[in-house]
DNA sequence: CTATATACGACATACAGTGTCGTATACAAT
DNA sequence: ATTGTATACGACACTGTATGTCGTATATAG
């Protein structure tokens, strides 16, 4: 068996992405601690050897010379974690798994165990319990994630980015069992922990034209075929989804114009609403916010979520809706 | 070049993960790319050789033989990217970067570029649009994420995790200039795009007792000490948090009562409120929902996004509360 | 059944990987 | 400055293994 190979790998994935660096001692060290007892000179040639074919930098401006991956290198993402980088991937998998189905992807997996590996095998004086250090508060409503095969996501996935047809099962909301057709996929839109499939169905080889908007968590089954999907003549995502077919879009561009309580507008002075926004704040300490906009369903639930913290000035249409929807659930 | 060690780190990295496999052929070729010249005797060879060491797996049911790294091999980390996993770790990139400041983690980064080269130079006979294929419909507002140097944020996090002490210059939001101190950093809490460090303050080696609740992003310069931290005595973050210092968490439990109009609520069905939600769809369409949860800004927020397509019906202090904000919001 | 592609055992050879040694250089302490 | 120690690196020799070639067996396709 060839120990090099699986030795140049332990050194990869001890070094750790620029700005950080190892010393030669230290890479010697690690290797001896998995019993590659190697001299310093092999190291160092390896070292050499690897930094062009991976992308790794020598900081020679003091001895010892300091080993690491460049930022930009292929592979950086072997390279050993720091505990801002495990701490940060800690945070980004409690956001995603609120958000996002990613038991597809067993690397991605894979990342976030390093990372609270490494974070559980802090050496220290004694063991810190970091997971009383950390907390994420949720900026959603962290829905169940609805459950769905990863061969079912991949088969889907797969086709639509090789524009090949898929056959399956999928069961509707009404329907008590499951129905096969074959699917031309067309685009895979993602809304937090629902994915769905804009696609058309043909069964018996008929096709209907009808672009539907399927969650793939409602497929029973799937596979794969190898035949050219049929695409309807001019289709175009973007002019879907703004056709208003799907409610999330409302309008191109609105010019938004809030006023806010102090205390509920004084976030957007350091995370502002948007690059172009326009914020003043008033004598009476309120808080106004100018900015060009989409009007979005996202965009009515953020305002309505403020509830009487914020006052719709403009554009009239959306004052009135909100006024209205106020009044309804007043009376209603 | 013509190193042996290279050119298999090369080839592991060409093989998928079980079931997706590489005929010997497809692997020449590629390897033949990299100007790796070599026979296929070879080849053959390296593989036998490298799959005892790092489990990989030959189907070799039909001729040519298929190989592939087996599902949990240790270091499957390495191996090539299919459809679906890249397209998910895009998807995830554009949830990430609307809600956490992932510029931190280099790693995270490289990954997330591995996928897009994937999806960018994937071959066929027509170079396919995947981008166009393709979309998020963010969950929530996306603000604009404050800046963070990666240096801050790093030093504040290790700090933290080696329960150190840091300096560093803090600009409050109401003061013109940064001001010095040293730190004792206590817990992280995320928000967004916001990132908190919760902590004591020490000024010329004065300690005030105050628990404090610091954005990272303005923090101006940090450098880590080797001083181990003075932890108030008897400090819990849970506590902390739950103590209502912070506006989140109003009720560590209710029992949440709401009627939703039939098209708000019938997404329950399938991505339900909590695993414990007791859902009913009424004669008249609508879906009413029981669930015990705690009571947080973001749960208030959650409820009234829905506008009059929800009615609260308990607890009875959370409908008054809702009902005197839509009063207040028509007369104020 | 024939033709072609693939798999794999055997063998001889060249060369890559390695340790050792010696020298040059860098950094820290005196 | 001067000394001592740690590090970097070129040169060389040796061992082992990585490699191409060839021949044979087997599988797939036409």
């Amino acid at each position: 068996m060839n120990d090099t190979s699986i030795r140049y790998l332990e050194m990869l994935q001890f070094l750790p992405i620029y700005p950080a660096k190892r010393s030669l001692p230290e890479i010697q060290d690690h290797l001896k601690a998995y019993d590659y007892l190697v001299s310093d000179r092999t190291i160092q040639r390896d070292l050499i050897k690897l930094s062009s074919a991976f992308g790794l930098y020598c900081d020679d401006r003091s001895v010892p010379f300091g080993w690491c991956w460049m930022k930009d290198a292929k592979r950086a993402d072997m390279a050993s974690m720091d505990h801002a980088e495990a701490l940060t991937l800690s945070l980004a998998k409690t956001y995603l798994s609120n958000v996002l189905p990613i038991n597809n992807s067993a690397r991605i997996e894979a990342l976030f165990n390093r990372a609270e590996n490494f974070l559980n095998q802090m050496q220290g004086s004694d063991l810190i319990k970091w997971k009383d250090k950390v907390r994420v508060i949720p900026v959603t409503h962290a829905y169940v994630t609805p459950s769905i095969k990863d061969e079912i996501q991949g088969t889907i996935y797969e086709s639509l980015l090789r524009e090949k047809q898929f056959t399956g099962k999928y069961l509707s909301r009404e329907a008590t069992s499951a129905k096969k057709a074959t699917f031309n996929p067309l685009a895979i839109v993602s809304h937090g922990v629902v994915t769905r499939v804009r696609c058309t169905r043909e069964i018996g080889g008929q096709i209907d034209n009808i672009i539907r908007y399927l969650p793939i968590h409602r497929f029973k089954s799937v596979s794969s075929l190898e035949d050219k999907i049929n695409i309807p003549d001019d289709f175009n995502l973007d002019d879907y989804l703004a056709s208003g077919q799907i409610e999330y879009l409302y309008d191109e561009s609105i010019d938004l114009h809030l006023k806010f309580t102090h205390s509920a507008g004084l976030h957007l002075t350091e995370t502002p609403f948007s690059k172009d926004q326009d914020i003043k704040i008033l004598k009476g300490k309120s808080i106004t916010l100018k900015a060009k906009t989409p009007y979005t369903e996202t965009l009515k639930r953020w305002i309505l979520g403020f509830g009487d913290q914020v006052k719709v000035i403009g554009p009239k249409k959306l004052k009135n809706e909100v006024k209205e929807i106020y009044q309804r659930s007043l009376t209603g």
